[in-house]
DNA sequence: AGGAAACAGGATAAAATTTGTCCGATATGA
DNA sequence: TCATATCGGACAAATTTTATCCTGTTTCCT
């Protein structure tokens, strides 16, 4: 649940790419202006490719770049994409069963917890982060 | 910031020792309850006891109980005397710098989540959470 | 006084997670 | 064809979580 650096960079990397909205950057260029080690850096990118948030070009002259509007990038559309589902407790994952059979009195409250969270992350988008102006095309 | 089995170890724990409220039970007792190893629950009670939430009464005949009454012992205070402060995101812990200059825009937001998890684990307490009527002796 | 029951606390260790690194395969533009 | 990129899997170091063990100390009871 704590957000590791993997998120955070991630974070950080589709912020730079909403900079220069539609350009297409490589992995190197990122990560030095990041300063951090590319190929941490090539593999949180290529989970955020999987998830749709960005791009990848193939071939010379390749890279990355958004696929969605940053203003249709929340921190949780990220979190998800490198951390998977948000969760405080492992005993209140929904389908997964308390070990104690008498029902807990605690799960409600991690389960406030996470949605109030999640909303939270939710109500966030790239563009607002980065102060721009969300533009209206997809 | 997740919270551990420690942590769930310790509100079951204290729940326990609330049901009898003012009686000293043995760890080997209480982990016996709750189908867990004594010497991990050891460790766990005595983080609970220096946090002056349980009190230790060693020698024989001894074992542990609340210290304080069940109506002032918030799952705040439980999560934060086993694990200590309540954090997000560690780039964001008061005190420490964030490691690029410039200032980031997603710290407010992991404070607020920080923020709002903190005070949701303090509205509950073990005695509302036991259900038990909140005695009013300390 | 002596033995048994119980906590205190430090050292150790297994397992899981986080934080990376490396390399061969594949795609693509010039 | 060559240089530049991503893809994806295997590997590895560091840290955190989840314990276990042992020695010492305190206290009750006989």
């Amino acid at each position: 649940m704590k957000v590791t650096r993997e998120t955070d960079y991630a974070i950080r990397a589709v912020l730079l790419l909403s900079e220069d909205r539609g350009k297409t950057l490589p992995v190197s260029a990122l990560s030095e202006k990041m300063d951090l080690p590319r190929s941490f850096l090539a593999k949180i990118l290529q989970k955020l490719s999987r998830a749709g948030i960005v791009e990848s070009i193939r071939g010379a002259s390749g890279g990355y770049r958004l696929k969605r509007n940053p203003s249709r990038i929340s921190l949780y559309d990220l979190y998800k994409a490198v951390q998977g589902e948000f969760v405080v407790n492992e005993c209140a994952v929904e389908g997964r069963v308390c070990s104690r059979k008498e029902r807990c009195a605690v799960h409600p409250v991690w389960k406030k917890i996470e949605r109030e969270a999640v909303r939270e992350m939710k109500k966030h988008s790239i563009a607002s982060l980065s102060g721009e102006k969300s533009s209206q095309r997809s």
